[in-house]
DNA sequence: GTAGGTGCAAAGGATTTGCTTAAAC
DNA sequence: GTTTAAGCAAATCCTTTGCACCTAC
């Protein structure tokens, strides 16, 4: 096994076990490179590694939620979708509303955000943020897939 | 008929027509004072007026979304939650994951988060910001609603 | 050897839709 | 009068769960 391929097997999934399947799952997620459903994911896992069960997708998605592989980042036609997350670090997104691409974006509004909370008397425990706009090749024209 | 109600069921449902159960529906929104599932909302709303279905609960918050007069500002078990939205112009969501309070808050990110985008060779066409902490009340040990 | 994962199929549950009747405009 | 909403029930469809078997550790 390649061991920069067991890192990224540790970085999905943390201390739980890792099969085949899931294997496969966090290599489809990372292969994928925009933002995608688990029905995607799951369509993309079997050419991979056929005979896997959608329940197992969404399992693994659970899963890579719980260790921030991956991050929800909107939903499509009532299906969430997910993305993978590049660092560690606390982050945002940037979504294609065209074809679907994710950029990370560092957050900076940490304390902008805390001070506003505070003064409307709230203790800020989260916050989400998250950009929809057209990516540079959308922009331009390229093939973008259905909304 | 008040004219104030009056203008307060254009707000919620613009050239909508208006019926009794979308009058009790809109008073309802207002009267809760903080998030709501659809399901809280319909119960709300039985107490003013028996016999509304859910169904149309749901066909008038489609509605006032539409209009702006509700907007989304998260879910909890799986549940969308709504909330009234005081003015019209642009701002974000500062929700209780207590007690459920709303407090809207303006957005004072537009351009920044716009140059962020730009940056990363996006064309910014929208945003979601929301915050979650605890408020003043809850902060203070006051009876929070189950989470 | 055992806890945890898999696959299948069935259940769950929020939301939507079809249809007929009733009410707005 | 016509168009739009209501109410009911059934359908839809994403997601979760139960269960028996298998596999990683």
């Amino acid at each position: 096994m390649i061991p920069s391929a067991e890192r990224d097997m540790h970085r999905a999934y943390g201390t739980h076990r890792v099969s085949n399947a899931r294997r496969a799952i966090a290599e489809a997620s990372a292969r994928i490179g925009c933002a995608f459903t688990v029905e995607d994911l799951h369509r993309s896992v079997t050419r991979i590694l056929p005979g896997v069960g959608l329940a197992t997708v969404y399992r693994a998605v659970a899963a890579m939620l719980g260790t921030g592989y991956i991050a929800c980042v909107g939903t499509r036609c009532g299906k969430a979708l997910y993305a993978v997350c590049e660092g560690g670090a606390h982050h945002h997104h940037l979504v294609c509303t065209s074809c679907g691409a994710v950029t990370p974006l560092p957050c900076s509004l940490e304390a902008q955000l805390a001070t506003s909370a505070r003064r409307a008397g709230y203790t800020l425990t989260s916050h989400e943020v998250t950009l929809y706009g057209t990516c540079n090749a959308c922009s331009r024209g390229a093939s973008p897939l259905e909304r």
